[in-house]
DNA sequence: GACAGAAACGAACGGTCGTGCTTTTTTGCT
DNA sequence: AGCAAAAAAGCACGACCGTTCGTTTCTGTC
């Protein structure tokens, strides 16, 4: 048994490298050649083991998933419901960005707006993928709600909106402007999120 | 005199056309074979115009960024100081994304993450344009300070740094998640952004 | 209406792209 | 050790890329 083993391996090592390549050059400006010599492999034994490039996109995204799930939803569910989980899915989302995997800023936010005007199976699963995630965070924040953290009129959708925003922004001054205050401008415009959601005075 | 009539007529047709792809497909999606054909222009002869592909990226950008500035800035600088500027800027900016010289979504909202990792003259300018209008929305605040509309300790870069993630995230909500409540999220954001900016207990 | 310069064209270049085919090498099991 | 299957390589293809060059067509001025 156990099939496949080295193709398995080979793949997954070709996912890697080209979720750090995508994340640099975007899904579309992913190239089999480039991504075949950086791996020492020939073009047609990688593409192979897909088939097709837009095949390839797909797992590069479900891969990144996968990563992004690991390292940063999964971990941030351990902590205690409410503000400190939602603190937790804040902190490590922003590692996230700056984290080996993606040397070229965050994969999903260079997609996004690739794709946003691309239909096709690409678009779709990476929109998916979006919902799932913003379904995450608006699922914490109601669960803050019933723990009494945050308003009980608040609206989790709007929460999970507004901080995609406030993670929009950073990756915008800290990438494209290198601003250098870009996280702490982020941490002010989360805590302002947050305190503008919690029960108060 | 007036050496050239027909160039800059043209020239200007070319630019107003790679917008509005640039806008579909990124600067580098751009394909000057693509393009000449929309025009109904030869390669060689639209290229001629151009001195390379990257001179026609920088040009585009320009050209972009002179229609923002004309349907955007310029309008709302027309306002009263303080809060009314800065809602015609918020409102203006939001008709902007779909305007028709922008079919594919903001142009520098694609560009800035397709460039954020490719340095060169391309990247540096769309740096500097950035900057330029987050200085104007800065610049706008603070006149607001000035005014009395907003707090006085308030921190006019913070906000035009949060004012842009209220765009970015409007952006994605509406191009790629499709979300039809995308706009009424962004307006509750900035009307959320503007009280807590506003002075009073 | 001729003439100079600008503008557009057509063809070709070296490259790279994604993707098929066939062949060789490697792997895993008996 | 041997053998079937899997994996990788090699090669070729048509298409399109940005760019160059020489030629042709158009424009505006005298």
């Amino acid at each position: 048994m156990m099939t496949a083993t080295k193709g398995a391996t080979t793949r997954h090592a070709v996912l890697e490298r080209a979720t750090q390549l995508a994340s640099r050059v975007g899904l579309g400006g992913l190239t089999i050649g480039s991504l075949a010599d950086e791996l020492e492999l020939s073009k047609s034994g990688l593409f192979s083991h897909f088939r097709s490039k837009e095949a390839l996109q797909i797992q590069v995204l479900d891969h990144a998933a996968a990563r992004f799930v690991e390292s940063v939803v999964r971990p941030a569910l351990r902590e205690p419901r409410g503000e400190p989980r939602m603190r937790a899915l804040f902190e490590r989302w922003l590692d996230w960005g700056r984290s080996s995997p993606m040397p070229g800023g965050c994969l999903f936010v260079a997609a996004a707006t690739e794709l946003d005007d691309r239909p096709g199976p690409v678009r779709d699963h990476l929109q998916q993928l979006q919902r799932d995630w913003l379904g995450v965070i608006a699922t914490s924040f109601r669960k803050g709600i019933e723990e009494g953290h945050f308003l009980a009129d608040a609206d989790p959708e709007q929460f999970a909106h507004d901080l995609y925003g406030v993670m929009l922004s950073y990756h915008h001054a800290h990438r494209l402007m290198r601003e250098a205050k870009a996280e702490p401008r982020a941490r002010r415009a989360f805590e302002a999120l947050l305190s503008a959601a919690g029960r108060r005075p």
